[in-house]
DNA sequence: GACAGTCCTGTTTTT
DNA sequence: CAGGACTGTC
């Protein structure tokens, strides 16, 4: 293959990012500036023009898509397969490593990953051990609480912490990682912390990895934790041979833990390190992009970058006001139908939105227009009860001492063992400091359990025994099956009444034919097919049944939307409240967070973009009345055309409601009215009582939250 | 032990 | 409104 193919095509900027000397290079990478296509070109360079082995190679990327698309882009360009090349996720090549040295990582060879759900039982499992209450030490807080510190690299404290709380939360902290090294579980921020300090306890093994990893390349960096990055630190050593592209203006997740900090410490940590710039949008028009950058803008801090197009100005961005969330949602399809007409396809066109729940109401319109539509996200294949039921067989007959898994398949066919038997398995596993398994098989020994409850439990280790032995030297496929129809969930569900029973089954049926699908990934045979699925399942729970090839209108969550580009983008629900969430516009720094989210999703957009929010919503039963986005007054009005005519967008964005009921009263404001408190701020009108002096109304205030105020005394302006 | 009815609380999501 | 957790009855 000619060398020179591999820089045609490219811009300035991109040649230079993919043919710069090997050493720490950081590439920042603006929205649609070609960034995978950088890293994909730079992977073949590496290989064909200075010489590495695909074998020397590690590409981190953040996502199982994302490895997946990477490996298929390098080898069409390479021409040929790069087995030996290590492309995955940071949990997935960490998970490798642990399975190649589970022995010195002090692990069982027949550990588990437990998923977030397996994570959040176990973790009330311990809570109640601790004898604590639910209410007052919420698991949910707990499991964050622990996924926190593992992310930041730590272990559970000895020291006594000064604040109780924390103190408490360490015990937990504690008691969990008993119990996950009793159970050979580990969670997925243990694959991270786990392997991290195999590599710090193993200086020879670590030594074999820097030696075997000649180039390391980064993708998604602004979205790297502690302790991924503290792994990358380590594997590199004073090497110079990380190769990171990253975008602070994209960085979503520090909700969970990623640090856009990470992206700026890198040039401390490595001040010879090139600092390269893509710049130049390939995706979207002036216009939309004016708009992105207007936005984003409002952020201080940010590294610097501006985007820009050769691209022409495009068609002005619309905004609509809907009435109410039914009208915003026959707004877009209305004009979906309109772009359809045109013969655009529905797979380029993608409805964003701020929270999952959303999605129905648009979903509920395309139904009606007959518009095939795909939901992102929500429930995944193995996330499924029935799937889950399945695996969790299969997990307690590679490893009893696997206690979610236990509880999970006890119940499921029902076999008249439950909450009681529970009970008693849990005391004296947790006495004995054993599994439930060696519980239950110590306490038939003993004779401690009621004859009845002794029969049935005996028939149930000897279900699991039998089908250990039942699928011995059959392939996975079969294994599977047997599994499903020994364990009775096949009966079970057909035999439901729910309605639910027969997708439950096609799900098991799918299920089969995943395993069959199943191909092992790593070199020879570092571990048994059985174990690597039952380790995929929870590593890359969605990546079944894609089902791409329809043509399809997209709907998603603007987080999951990163990455991806349509020519027709549509964003709902502008409102305060909804987008920025009310959760995070308090915080200035999550709310910041926001503005990078609204920057992410009008960078999707390649020819059009619709914006729109509802002057009504139905919140939770109840009917809200938000005050539109703060986003939408910092995009610059020039670049915006108004659908539902009204004063200029840098005016209020708001003002008559004429559908909605209009309530005056004795108050002298009516509902929905909008007012302008002098400490306060903009508000909405919610409510009113009272009459004369003792007259009050209750005020939603953009930022100040919602207030009663006596409105003799409240200095309320209408507006 | 299983199931039905009531209470309560509401981000984003990949691994 | 709606899904999950929890409580009380058969």
């Amino acid at each position: 293959m000619d060398v020179s193919t591999l820089l045609t095509g490219l811009n300035e900027a991109q040649r230079e990012a993919v043919s710069v000397p090997p050493g720490n290079v950081l590439v920042l990478a603006g929205a649609g500036s070609g960034k995978t296509r950088v890293l994909v070109h730079r992977v073949a360079w590496l290989i064909q023009v200075c010489g590495f082995s695909p074998w020397s190679i590690l590409a981190v990327t953040f996502t199982n898509k994302a490895a997946g698309e990477m490996r298929g882009r390098i080898e069409t360009l390479l021409g040929l397969p790069i087995g030996g090349m290590w492309v995955g996720t940071f949990h997935g090549l960490s998970h490798r490593l642990l399975r190649s040295h589970w022995k010195e990582a002090a692990l069982p060879d027949h550990f588990q990953v437990m998923d977030a759900d397996d994570q959040l039982r176990l973790v009330r499992r311990v809570l109640k051990h601790l004898d604590l209450d639910e209410t007052r030490w919420p698991p949910k807080q707990a499991q964050w609480f622990i996924n926190g510190e593992k992310d930041a690299g730590r272990r559970p404290q000895q020291a006594e912490d000064r604040d109780p709380t924390r103190r408490q939360l360490q015990r937990i902290y504690q008691e969990y990682e008993d119990a996950c090294r009793q159970t050979g579980c580990v969670d997925f921020a243990e694959l991270l912390l786990r392997s991290y300090e195999l590599w710090r306890q193993h200086p020879q093994l670590l030594e074999h990895y820097r030696t075997r990893f000649q180039q390391i390349l980064v993708d998604e960096f602004q979205d790297t934790n502690s302790i991924q990055y503290a792994w990358l630190r380590l594997l590199a050593g004073e090497r110079d041979n990380l190769f990171v592209v990253g975008d602070d203006d994209q960085s979503i997740y520090g909700w969970r833990g990623a640090q856009v900090q990470n992206l700026r410490d890198f040039r401390h940590q490595y001040p010879q390190a090139q600092l390269l710039r893509l710049e130049q949008n390939y995706r979207s028009t002036s216009r939309i992009l004016k708009a992105a950058n207007a936005v984003i803008a409002c952020n201080p801090g940010r590294l610097g970058k501006t985007l820009w197009t050769q691209g022409g100005e495009g068609e002005p961005i619309r905004l609509y006001a809907a009435f109410n969330e039914v009208d915003e949602a026959r707004f877009v399809i209305e004009r979906l139908r309109q772009h359809l007409a045109q013969g655009e396809k529905g797979s380029g066109v993608a409805i964003l939105y701020r929270t999952t729940a959303q999605s129905r109401l648009f979903e509920e319109a395309l139904i009606q227009a007959q518009i095939p539509y795909r939901v992102y996200g929500g429930m995944r294949f193995f996330e499924r009860a029935e799937i889950k039921e399945a695996m969790a067989y299969l997990r307690l007959i590679v490893n009893a001492d696997d206690d979610a898994s236990f509880e999970r398949v006890i119940a499921t066919p029902p076999r008249g063992l439950g909450v009681k038997t529970m009970d008693t398995l849990r005391d004296h596993a947790r006495l004995k400091r054993c599994s439930l398994w060696t519980a239950a098989v110590t306490l038939l020994r003993d004779l401690g359990l009621p004859a009845r409850t002794s029969l049935l439990l005996t028939r149930f280790l000897e279900l699991i025994e039998r089908m250990r032995r039942d699928i011995q030297g059959l392939d996975l496929a079969e294994a599977v099956e047997k599994t499903i129809a020994a364990s009775g969930l096949a009966e079970y569900y057909a035999q439901s009444k729910d309605g639910k029973g027969q997708d439950r089954i096609e799900n098991l049926d799918e299920l089969v034919n995943a395993a069959r699908q199943y191909v092992y990934e790593g070199e020879e045979d570092e571990y048994p097919l059985l174990q690597g699925f039952l380790a995929q399942s929870v590593l890359e729970a969605g990546e079944m049944q894609e089902g791409e090839a329809a043509d399809r209108v997209q709907l998603m969550t603007l987080h999951s939307a990163k990455g991806l580009e349509f020519p027709l983008v549509f964003i709902v629900g502008l409102e305060e409240g909804l987008f920025p969430h009310s959760m995070s516009s308090m915080d200035p720094s999550r709310l910041e967070e926001e503005r990078r989210l609204c920057y992410v999703g009008m960078t999707r957009a390649m020819h059009r973009l619709y914006l729109s929010y509802a002057e009504t919503r139905r919140l939770h039963g109840s009917e809200t009345y938000p005050l539109p986005s703060r986003f939408l007054r910092e995009i610059p009005p020039e670049l915006v055309e108004e659908i539902r005519p009204r004063a200029q967008i840098s005016r209020p964005l708001y003002q008559a409601r004429p559908y909605h009921p209009v309530v005056e009263d004795q108050t002298g404001f009516r509902l929905g009215q909008q007012v302008l408190h002098p400490t306060f701020g903009e508000g909405v009108i919610l409510d009113a009582e009272g009459q004369g002096s003792s007259a009050r109304v209750q005020v939603k205030f953009a930022t100040a939250g919602s207030k009663w105020l006596v409105v003799a005394y409240a200095k309320l302006q209408a507006r």
